[in-house]
DNA sequence: ATCTATATTTCGAGG
DNA sequence: CCTCGAAGTATAGAT
C-alpha cells in the first residue's frame, strides 16, 4: 500500500465526467492496484476512486489509471507532502453478525413472528426464478410466502409479487397468500402491499434473539 | 489527517456486530473525527468505520470511536509501523456532469425527444407511491408519464410500471401511457417495456445540450 | 461473464 | 427531522 499526501488535481472520465480541483489529498494506491482520493472529511466514501481490476501509469507527476471498461482516472500532482510504501499482507477479512442471513434464522426458527399459527415448510423454497425466504402454512394448512428483509422496500414487494406469481401457478397453492417481514417496513411499501393484498410484518430483532419481552400491546 | 499502520483488531458493535481478527491495516483519522479501517485492497469500502460526527478516545493502544446513536468501534493496537499527521485544509469538492437530474432538466426542457409533439405538463408529478419524472399530454391531449434514467434497466421498467398501476386508478388517465426514456436502455429492459405496452427510447445527452446534431437518420 | 440481491450502504433533495 | 431515490453505487454470490 502506498501513501501519498500531495497537493494535486483529478480528472475521472467514464461513467460520467468529474473533476476535482487543485488542493491537498491523501492518495491511495492498493496491492490490487486500486487507487482512492479522500479529502479529509467523511470516513466512508472517497472524492474518487478507481476499482480493481485497473493499471496505474506513472509519468511525470501525472498519473492515468485505466480499467478494462475505458474509464479513465487521471491525478496530476502538483505538490508531494508525503510518499510512503507499507507491506500489509492478505487480511483474514471482517466476521459479522447481525445480518438479514441472521433474521431469516431466526425467522425460520419462530415462524409466528410472521403470522398467527404459521409452521415452517421450508427455509429457501425454490421458484424458477430463485427462492423464496420461507415457506409456510397456517392452522387451516393455507399456504404462506414469507419474504424476509432488514429493510422492507417497494423492491422488496416487487419481489414477493414475483415469487406469488410463479408460486400460485401450482392449483395447489393458487391461494397462496404472501407476507413481507422485516426490521422496518417503509411506508410506501406498506401502501403498495396492501394494494396487491399482501401482508406486512415488523420484527424486532432483540425479541427474536429473545433478549426482550415483546411489546405489552399483545397481550392486552 | 492521521494515517496510522499498525497490526490490530477491530470490534464494532451497532446497527450490527463486527470483528476484525489481527493484521497489519491502515487506519485513517479524519479532520471531522470520522475513522476508517482499510485493508490492501478494493478501493472504494473500508473494512470498517465509523462515520461523523463521533469522537475517538485513546487510552493505552485502544482507541474507542463512538457516535450519538451508540455505536461504538474499537481498534486495538499491538503493533505500530507508521504513524503521522497532515495538514490538508477544506476541499473544493467534486464536480460532476452528467448524472440523471441533469437529463431530466433536459428533457423537460425539450419532451419531444420523448415523444412526438408530446409538451410538459409538469416535472415531479406525484403518486402515492411518489412522483413520476415528467407527466406530458400529446397533439391529441393524450396523457403520457415519463420515467428518465441514465441507464434503463428492468428495475426502471419495474418503476414506471408502478407509477401507471397508480395513475390510471384516475378514470381521467385510465389510457395514460408510459415511456422510459434513457442515454442507454438495456435489452432485457427494452423487452420488457414492449411486453408491458410501454414506450422506451434512447436520448443522446449531447443532442440535448445542443452539443451535436441529432442521428441523420432522423431525417430518412 | 452476467445477473441478482445486499449494504453498518452513503449522499442529497424535498416535504 | 424523516423519507425516499440515486450512486461512477460497491461487493459478494449464484448461474
Amino acid at each position: 500500500m502506498r501513501l501519498v499526501i500531495a497537493k494535486c488535481t483529478v480528472d475521472y472520465a467514464g461513467r460520467l465526467a468529474a473533476h476535482l480541483p487543485s488542493a491537498v489529498r491523501l492518495v491511495i494506491v492498493k496491492a490490487d492496484g486500486s487507487v482512492s482520493i479522500h479529502a479529509d472529511d467523511r470516513a466512508y466514501k472517497p472524492l474518487n476512486w478507481m476499482s480493481p481490476p485497473c493499471s496505474l501509469k506513472e509519468a511525470d507527476g501525472v498519473w492515468t489509471v485505466t480499467n478494462k471498461a475505458g474509464e479513465k482516472l487521471i491525478i496530476t500532482l502538483e505538490d508531494v507532502h508525503h510518499d510512503s510504501s507499507h507491506e500489509l499482507g492478505v487480511d483474514p477479512g471482517l466476521i459479522k453478525d447481525g445480518v438479514e442471513a441472521h433474521l431469516q434464522e431466526l425467522l425460520a426458527e419462530q415462524p409466528h413472528w410472521c403470522g398467527e399459527g404459521f409452521r415452517l415448510v421450508r427455509r429457501e423454497w425454490p421458484t424458477d426464478i430463485g427462492p423464496v425466504d420461507l415457506m409456510c402454512r397456517d392452522e387451516q394448512d393455507a399456504w404462506i410466502a414469507v419474504e424476509i428483509k432488514r429493510i422492507g422496500t417497494i423492491e422488496a414487494v416487487e419481489q414477493l409479487s414475483r415469487y406469488l406469481e410463479r408460486i400460485r401457478q401450482d392449483p395447489a397453492k393458487a391461494d397462496c397468500r404472501g407476507v413481507l417481514a422485516a426490521t422496518i417496513v417503509k411506508p410506501q411499501a406498506r401502501v403498495l402491499a396492501e394494494s396487491r393484498g399482501l401482508t406486512w410484518v415488523e420484527v424486532d430483532l432483540a425479541v427474536l434473539r429473545g433478549e426482550r419481552e415483546p411489546a405489552l400491546t399483545l397481550f392486552l
